[in-house]
DNA sequence: CTTACGGCCTGTACGC
DNA sequence: TGCGTACAGGCCGTAA
């Protein structure tokens, strides 16, 4: 489910309930996601307080007082669900897999239904050096994330861009939607090595980037107040999207008269305009 | 170093 | 109604 925008706007949503609070208590409901669960997490979690909710890439962070964090990922199907339990017993629903009470009456569900999720306790001034956040490449919000930069990382890549672009390495936090999204915009043919692309032409990138980020992110905050739904639904992107998810679909361009191509590359479909990217 | 691919899980949509 | 297939927003490990 989540890309960089929607691991943001959960976040967004978290922080009213989470920060500043305590885990009054936490119900490990299975052992692992994708891998174990560190050990004893149960009781390195409980009574703890959250000083801040934080993200880097797809990954939330939650800093602990004991000064740990809990390390969180939502993998393709995980979802963080607020609801005001408790108190009440668990009802466990299928796939509930970590439940936190806190301190001011959320209770938080990790579901995910694929496990391709996962959670892990980190020491806080060690989280940069973890193994799943060592290589990240910079945020696409940051300062690192520039022409130089970029210029750098796909000089000589004989990949396609929308492979490099997937590619967490070189830039943090982009998925397969909006990498579609980000190459559509730019007119950049997903099929053109990223290496070979001139400058003038990568250049409008970053930017570009960004805007369809923060778009998406600012229409899933848009419907933040929605966030306590039992079924933990948010506003996505998608009414937004102009090829991911439209095959066959009329190109947005005005006076375009493509039509949207799906290909696979890299095992993962990609949605694109052949006239209008080259 | 880069690139390609299999694998991890379950659920849903769709054609027959 | 059932059954088989394709596909899904991620990312790791391995091999070349």
């Amino acid at each position: 489910m989540p890309e960089l925008p929607e691991v943001e706007t959960i976040r967004r949503g978290l922080v009213p309930v989470m920060e500043g609070r305590c885990i009054l208590r936490a119900d490990i409901r299975r052992p692992d996601l994708r891998w174990p669960f560190p050990p004893d997490m149960q009781a390195r979690l409980a009574g703890k307080r959250i000083l801040r909710l934080g993200r880097r890439s797809k990954y939330i962070l939650a800093d602990l007082d004991s000064g740990e964090t809990l390390l969180v990922h939502l993998g393709m199907s995980g979802r963080l669900l607020i609801s005001g339990q408790v108190g009440v017993p668990l009802a466990p629903a299928k796939h509930d897999h970590v439940v936190l009470d806190m301190e001011g009456g959320a209770r938080i569900t990790f579901n995910d239904p694929r496990r391709f999720g996962m959670m892990d306790l980190i020491e806080t001034a060690r989280a940069d050096h973890h193994p799943l956040l060592a290589r990240l490449g910079p945020e696409p919000f940051g300062n690192a994330f520039n022409e130089t930069y970029l210029l750098g990382r796909l000089k000589g890549r004989r990949s396609a861009i929308k492979t490099a672009l997937l590619d967490q390495k070189i830039v943090a936090g982009l998925g397969n939607i909006y990498v579609c999204e980000v190459l559509f915009r730019a007119g950049i043919s997903p099929l053109r090595g990223a290496g070979q692309i001139a400058a003038s032409r990568l250049r409008p990138l970053i930017g570009i980037t960004r805007t369809v980020l923060s778009e998406a992110i600012d229409s899933g905050g848009s419907s933040l107040r929605d966030y306590r739904r039992a079924d933990g639904e948010l506003g996505y992107f998608q009414h937004n999207f102009r090829v991911y998810g439209r095959e066959g679909a009329p190109c947005v361009t005005p006076g375009c008269a493509g039509k949207i191509r799906r290909i696979t590359q890299a095992g993962r479909s990609t949605f694109y305009c052949a006239q209008c990217q080259r």
